[in-house]
DNA sequence: GTTAGCACTCTCCCGGCGAGAGTGCTAAGC
DNA sequence: GCTTAGCACTCTCGCCGGGAGAGTGCTAAC
């Protein structure tokens, strides 16, 4: 049973270890939080914190350290969210506006953004399309012989190949290709794309059409990540052994965090927690993660996270990651700053 | 003086030390190779080295290890070059016909294949020319009022960005006015395409000619990087403290990199070799870096290396490198496999 | 229900110690 | 004169034990 003062000294051990990453006293939480109780009653409710699974004990005598549990109904019901001053928010915004690059630009500066604004591990995958459609085509003349193919997809994306063309044609006779591949391929899924290919008199055209269908099936492919703030999260004393570092580094350039980044439904105003074994992969069970959708062009979802330990700063980090999500929602969709 | 025993010695000390990274006792290399002096003789070798400065010692009673110019003259003279075999040839192109995508897709795998090939990490710079010039711009209708302009570099490089169109314009109206921009912006470098755009009639012609000469400027600057294989560098015993393994992925991730891979000529056979304090940076100083330069579309002008503690295997790398250069340059401009 | 007091436990840090590894030197041997 | 055996010497590394410190859990009084 929670009582008040139990979820109470529960909050204040969340919070402590949060700033220490050190186990927490008793005396530590009446000295810095001004209780009118004595270390000695503290005691005692953290016995009873204990027995129900909110806080453990590393070893005999140290403090106490909160458990998945405890995070979670901190993070539910115990947390004062620090929502963000006008003065930061306008410091995200700016930040943003500064860069008026291409989408991938975009999604690399929210990561960094994100990361610099919680101290933690900032992830964005790009936002993609359940069935990504050609959009447009064209071709690029490089050299006799050869072109640049630019597949551009609903979703904003881009994707490009180089590709054999006959010797004598130059960019003029190129455009004209590129039309006659447009006005049967423009809007189509890659495997309609595949399926219209043979239907080209040209030989050429059917292998530019095949290697377009190939494009478009890549970008419906794994989602390109962005991965910024590693240095900092690293920093913290969870990872002062190199081995943990190293299984951290392992998996942060890995695809295993696509996996984890996944599961995001809908664009959705809030953020989902996963803190520690509530994460389906052993790898982030000593990880939380708060992750966010956003909308990118032609209704496709992308998500942007936050990774840290699991006593990360969750009222601090939450606010930040729905409100850059919302931004680069807005921003995807009202690009003219 | 460097007699042919002593280099002899040299040559044995600096194959064993890349080998165990641990110091290197006169009793191993007796042992380990066969001499047919005694370790008595072997340690007035050493001392001659390390009087003339080719090997130090930690501390009193430990092996050798050697210096950065024990490393020099063992890549200049003394190492046997460990060619690589039909079959690792083979191996390696094959996984480069397998993934026949575009030029980004390229370069990343290059790195990895590299950072596979030799256990260290692999970067590679995109090829970049000098000065770039729009090789062809694109407007895609993205939703009424909205476009992504593409603008395909001649370097074979890619670059977007969404910009304002009036609403009313469709696809049609749009490749009209691509077509209208390209018409004078062709070919033209960064510079040019800016002094141009206030010579079209149309205001949004003159807007999106300034956004495409912004596109042609970014593409000139800092190239983007691939880095690979950072974790197997990391398993490395010299970064077995956490600080240094921070200080790596620091820089790895750093943009000091760049700085390190550019000064490059232009495409050269061979491959340069960097070791410890020969490099500029400060931070490379335990670092060994084997670089060497390939030639993608349009004359540009990459990079690809490998990064490693200074005990690398050179004689292993050097060839490595060189090969999957010589691979990329080929590649890049017969890229129909 | 709260608290003071106290014994108990566990970690962490430090210093010392012995084993091991490897050198440098000296003197003898080829 | 080069090579080598022998030996003293040095330095690291791992291990052990002890003491200080921190914090709990329990008991008994308020």
């Amino acid at each position: 049973m929670l009582t008040q003062r139990r979820a109470d000294i529960l909050n204040l051990v969340v919070d402590e270890y949060i700033g220490t990453a050190a186990p927490v006293s008793s005396r530590a939480l009446v000295d810095h939080h001004g209780l009118d109780v004595s270390p000695a009653t503290v005691r005692n409710e953290l016995a009873a914190l204990e027995r129900d699974g909110y806080v453990t004990h590393p070893y005999t005598s140290a403090g106490r350290v909160p458990s998945d549990s405890g995070y979670r109904v901190y993070v539910e019901q115990l947390m004062d969210e620090q929502p963000i001053g006008a003065g930061e928010q306008r410091t995200i915004e700016h930040q943003f506006y500064q860069a008026a690059s291409g989408l991938e630009e975009w999604l690399r500066l929210a990561a960094a953004i994100l990361a610099a604004a919680v101290g933690n591990v900032a992830v964005v995958a790009r936002p993609r399309r359940p069935e990504p459609r050609l959009r447009h085509a064209q071709l690029v003349h490089l050299r006799p012989g050869s072109a640049l193919l630019v597949v551009v997809i609903d979703d904003g994306g881009v994707q490009q190949r180089i590709v054999p063309v006959p010797d004598s044609e130059d960019q003029a006779a190129l455009s004209v290709r590129a039309a006659r591949l447009n006005g049967r391929l423009e809007m189509a899924a890659a495997g309609r794309v595949r399926e219209a290919a043979p239907g080209f008199a040209d030989e050429d055209d059917r292998r530019i059409a095949l290697a377009a269908a190939e494009l478009v099936e890549d970008a419906g492919g794994a989602p390109e990540l962005f991965v910024e703030g590693v240095r900092s999260a690293l920093e913290q004393p969870e990872f002062a052994t190199a081995e943990r570092m190293l299984d951290a580094v392992q998996h942060l350039q890995d695809y295993h965090l696509r996996r984890a980044l996944r599961p995001a439904g809908g664009p959705d105003r809030g953020a989902r927690v996963l803190i520690g074994e509530e994460n389906e992969q052993a790898w982030l069970h000593d990880w939380a993660l708060v992750v966010s959708a956003f909308g990118g062009p032609g209704g496709a979802v992308g998500s942007i996270g936050v990774l840290g330990p699991t006593r990360m700063r969750y009222g601090h980090t939450i606010p930040r990651v729905r409100y850059v999500a919302g931004l680069m929602t807005g921003l995807l969709h009202e690009p003219d700053a």
